[in-house]
DNA sequence: TTTTAACCGAGACGGTACGTCACGTCTTGTG
DNA sequence: CACAAGACGTGACGTACCGTCTCGGTTAAAA
């Protein structure tokens, strides 16, 4: 769909539409949600029209996709406390920030949509686990650096555990988002799944 | 809503008409998902009118609310294996179980609701974790008196953590519901979180 | 319906509940015509139930034909002015009051359901034509006593002449319902009409 | 509402639409009557959807009012037999069949609605009056040219006084739309009027 | 330059679900 | 039994959204 024809004839399509759109949908998203945020809103709101939007994406699901793999999640550096528990504090503590702020209301507005849409769950997949993992990949190399834990260590099931305790949290509302919940996660969650990993991966390596 | 004035005058409600509106709603929730259930279908097949769902709900979302609050949800007896690791591991893969099955799809299907709907997500909270957390109590307890783990352990944090990582896991689509990740959340995150509440039960105890 | 049952064996019917029904229905009916009237409305207006009401009536359009039968037509004496044409007058102006006034938008709101209910139509039939015949017919006899027309005429054709001219000015709203048009229906239709079966009531006398 | 909007941009409305839909509720209307005649049947019928309908009228009743509004009224020539009261007598004889028809159904099941619809009225007003003075008119020029009557007769009280006749007739059902009646309305009521107009424009042009 | 084909905004279209309301029937408890 | 209250099934109403389609007009590459 995205790329029409193999032929170049006839008027090429305007970038700029396909940018007005999707920030268009991110902000709706945003601020009503999956479910309220209608296409002709999305499109009057972006000075476009329904056509233009459905000659690019099939279906809304696939424009959100698309919207949520476009926004460039702020490429931030990881802290560096040079302790690895108040780095992955201070890691956490940005998670809790995403998903508790503005950008939460989106995030939980997907989300929604996420279980009954495989591509939309899948790229929220990607662009949230895979991108904390390289940040916390990085952290845990750093720690290592310092002897703290082994070298090589697989940063995914650590972020799947702190991104499910926080979206969870969040979703369900059983709790608040607060700073002795962060402390839960990295010294209750986060810290001793460190150090089972480490454990094994001594075993192993022992082996 | 639901109680509608104080005297008892008039046609007293049919509790059977709210029981067959329910159960017809939990059954179409499972088959179509929360979206592509409609009211008029709810009531069709409740042999109902949406004039008698509308007398009790205001609008979908509560009944909706009201057929997953109602669903008891099969009052099992927790496992009994003689170690807390075994019978963490059953509670897992009934869990799993839970959420991957034919049931799955309805919670699922809820819980894509349930960021929008804060009385949907406070159900969703009470009857998933205040029911596992009851078991789990249970099963600490048992432990507790085999000598495995000290008296009087919160089972909310340990029941949240478990159900964070196999909800999370299930709506991102991120990998299987298999064993390995049965064992994966026993060993690397509950097992671990409850070693150390038991660390920190002992610390505050010997003050 | 009306009479319940031959046997005289339980509570017997409250009359009082009948007036209070009909007095609400009619007052409905002036102020919000027939359709808008709901059953409901003019149970809650008359302190009772609806089935009360369709314990005596089949239907609404029942229940409204015999509120305007009962309504008795406030029988009020023709005008004598010593002429014909001024009696006629008088009378053509009391029409144009009653269908014109608050108690028209009664006419017109019955009048709507008048063409698919026989019943409703009968009703009003008898209750306007067969009554205002009889005054017109008093007229009359006080025309012929004082030579102006013979005597026996029918009275019916004018009043239905007079009463066609009257409702159907006020259904389709092509005019106004002033003292031009009264004096239009009788001087071009009424005495014309009245002068015409003279004539042939001459001649057939004549024979 | 019928034209959205000033600018003729975006799809223009598809007018054979607009044509199916007022046939589609022309036929209900005829079939069923105003009030059994769902939106939902019309569309149906027509292959349209409601959203269709409704972005064309804003309700049932304005619908009708085109409805009405475009039903050529079978633009037929008035009869010529050579003398006034047989042209009337036929003319009568076209007005009941009208009413009493097939056509008849509609043209009551609308009247019904009328007296609480201003436009409803004004439309029917207008394509029954007006068009019935034409044909009259035509008649009475005939008639003038043959010096029957005055020439510059005006046709549309004598249009009303025949319409009346017939019309609450049929609605209040108080007797037959029989021949005698056809006679009764020329004789009685027509040709009296013709003759009392025709004489008071005597007397004016004699001054 | 002219042709040509795809682009674009606008919005009509068929379909479908929503939540409201009225009708006429039924089912309580109280006289 | 009558009565008040009101629940019940049925079905129409008017609204909103989705994804498709059809206009008139624009724009760049191909001929």
């Amino acid at each position: 769909m995205s790329p029409p024809e193999g032929s170049g004839r006839g008027r090429p399509r305007d970038d700029s539409r396909e940018q007005a759109i999707l920030d268009a949908a991110l902000e709706l998203l945003v601020e009503v949600g999956y479910e309220r945020m209608s296409m002709v809103a999305v499109a009057n709101r972006a000075r476009a029209s329904k056509a233009t939007i459905y000659r690019r994406w099939t279906c809304k699901d696939a424009m959100v996709v698309e919207a949520l793999r476009r926004r460039s999640p702020a490429a931030h550096v990881p802290a560096d406390t040079g302790s690895l528990r108040d780095d992955l504090l201070a890691e956490v503590r940005l998670m809790v920030c995403t998903a508790d702020g503005p950008g939460g209301a989106l995030l939980m507005g997907v989300l929604r949509a996420a279980s009954e849409s495989p591509r939309l769950a899948e790229v929220i997949q990607e662009s949230m686990v895979r991108h904390k993992s390289a940040l916390c990949g990085c952290t845990l190399q750093r720690a290592a650096d310092r002897g703290e834990v082994p070298a090589g260590l697989n940063p995914v099931p650590l972020v799947e555990a702190m991104l499910s305790m926080i979206l969870t949290r969040q979703m369900l509302g059983g709790g608040l988002l607060d700073e002795a919940f962060v402390v839960h996660v990295v010294d209750d969650v986060a810290m001793p799944l460190i150090v089972g990993m480490a454990r094994r991966c001594a075993m192993e390596s022992n082996i």
